[in-house]
DNA sequence: CCCCATTACGTAGCACGTAACAATG
DNA sequence: CATTGTTACGTGCTACGTAATGGGG
């Protein structure tokens, strides 16, 4: 048994068991990749994959198991080759980030920028996906950290750690004039704020709770807001849900400024993060804070539990939340289970967006 | 870099740096292993080990690092050999127990004795050590199981997951006619028993409690029990130390033979596990039940969480412990945390020795 | 002076690529 | 007929063993 023949059963698994795209991903020769894989199968005298002809049709169980193992053996075998760049003292190496959709917020491309500056030997890689996704990929080693909610369900996964990273609360967007402004006595002040001359502080505190601000008045208007698959979007159908309201959503998009679109083309209210409102650009729309509306959602950095990082990947956490400290996160990972990881992080306040 | 360096460098680390007798241990030339080791560091381009001229003379810290993710790897590229084996129908394989001194008590002979009628082609292999050893062979997959108490001390091993597998009793062990004896009425009716002419039954079930029997009481005489370095041992001398007793410990013995020989001499009273009494050959012995006085003594099965287990080795824990069946072992690795895991044991009557 | 590790060197094996062939839709 | 996987074959690398050499305690 070799690396290399582990490494090609997993690809042509990956690449939907065709072994002339595993070879060109690998780049190699499909003969060669074709043997080898055989020649495993040989070694280990049971078949991994079903065959129907020569064409590979399916995973034996025994195949699924051997494979599920075999990529643990090549994450182990990724963690030696980091481990030698780090202690050799290496600047260069990759950083790869699945991020859930729209779970990065406003954070993440900053936390990118910044990243940059610091570590410009450093290739970067963000992808996003479904929470799902990212989080197969963060335990696969498909990608060194993911980013999702803390809520996104772990299947059979406790070799996750999650750390909670950032808090985000959401706000109302609406074309100024908008019948739901009308309604509410605030409006007057928010105006005055929005012309505010520091627009990113502004952004930040300058917003008061629309206290007048009730579910069943939003429910009333079209809403636009988060795609379906978007952790965030199914916490908000659940706080309707819980009150018994059915919403129409009538836009739906993959990001702030998709919903920010839509908003202005006048097809209803947005439901967004708050940090998608900029005071300057956005003179046109209003911003109702519905923090006390809708519960906080946290955005959690998960990472394989004993997977190997560099100093730089400590770097770009902290970039994301300046209370993930190397030390911290090391301390998560030593603790196994649920209740002392949230321990933790009982009494730390994280950075909102 | 391929497995059989990573090989080369861990059986080097586990033979203190000798690569003479690291190559006689992996059946290969000592050039070769020496010459892929440097080939290995060549190619991460960081130094594993430190060297003093041409004797290797310690392990660097990237060296620890990536020994021990080595020891992962190479587990895992195990575990896919015994899937393949396994899968294929195959009935031989190996079986390594490490059981903590004494703490496989009388059911790990007997485990191991119905294990080889029933899988004779196995080859099976229990090694003792101390609990510390044999949980890091768990760990480090030098063992398949150990087995040790369940108050052993697991060091950053949140990896490996505890069974709980059999309860132990303790017994006072006396020379018929001691003086211990005297001072207490059962005395008489323990005779009796010890004559039944069912001696199994009667070594399970025909002890009753000496309930006059103190601690004080056993304390004024010299005690015959477990070496130092048995778990048993440390919590026997927790409770004596708990009364603010210290009796005199005239002799240790590795296992119950040894105790019952060193009582037999006159040399003092022996408290052993309450197994360790067989009414027929020991009828020249008395046994007083001190459940009542030491707390009980639970031994696990130990095994790493994630690693694959062999279908024999799941009868061979079930024989062990007729309620660790495959399903409720299985049922305990996908359990993450210790809570979680304790409540799906607690119900359960251990059976006891 | 023994033990241990390295250097030198020859060989066998094998992983891989190119090219031709077969099967499947 | 295009796509995909296998067979055939040659080559270059390399892992390994044997033998000889160099340092330490």
């Amino acid at each position: 048994m070799k690396l290399q023949q582990l490494r090609y059963i997993c690809e042509v698994e990956s690449r939907a068991l065709n072994i002339t795209a595993a070879a060109r991903a690998l780049f190699t020769s499909q003969p060669g990749l074709g043997k080898q894989i055989r020649m495993l199968e040989d070694e280990l005298g049971v078949a991994i994959f079903t065959r129907n002809g020569r064409q590979l049709t399916g995973v034996t169980p025994a195949g699924r198991a051997i494979i599920k193992t075999a990529r643990e053996v090549l994450r182990g075998a990724g963690d030696i080759k980091a481990m030698a760049r780090e202690f050799g003292g290496e600047r260069e190496g990759r950083l790869s980030v699945a991020a859930a959709y729209g779970e990065g917020g406003p954070a993440l491309p900053e936390a990118v920028r910044v990243f940059r500056q610091c570590h410009p030997e450093v290739e970067m890689r963000v992808r996003e996906g479904s929470p799902r996704q990212v989080l197969t990929m963060a335990a696969e080693g498909a990608a060194d950290l993911a980013i999702a909610t803390q809520s996104a369900v772990l299947d059979s996964s406790s070799e996750l750690v999650r750390l909670p990273c950032r808090r985000r609360e959401y706000c109302i967007l609406a074309l100024r004039g908008h019948p739901l402004l009308q309604s509410l006595q605030s409006v007057g002040r928010m105006q005055e704020r929005a012309q505010d001359p520091a627009p990113e502080r502004a952004g930040e505190q300058a917003q008061e709770p629309a206290e007048g601000l009730t579910l069943e008045a939003i429910a009333q208007h079209p809403i636009i807001t988060y795609a379906p698959d978007f952790g965030a979007r199914a916490q908000l159908d659940a706080v309707f849900a819980e009150r018994g309201l059915a919403p129409t959503v009538a836009f739906t998009a993959a990001d702030e400024a998709g919903i920010k679109a839509y908003v202005r083309l006048g097809a209803g209210i947005g439901i967004a993060a708050k940090a998608a409102y900029d005071p300057a650009a956005d003179r046109d729309l209003a911003r109702l804070d519905a923090g006390h509306l809708f519960a906080q959602v946290v955005s959690c950095v998960v990472c394989r539990r004993g997977g190997f990082l560099r100093g730089y990947m400590y770097d770009f956490i902290e970039l994301l939340a300046p209370h993930l400290s190397r030390d911290v996160v090391e301390e998560a990972f030593r603790r196994s289970s649920k209740a002392e990881l949230d321990a933790l992080f009982a009494g730390v306040e994280l950075p909102t967006d």
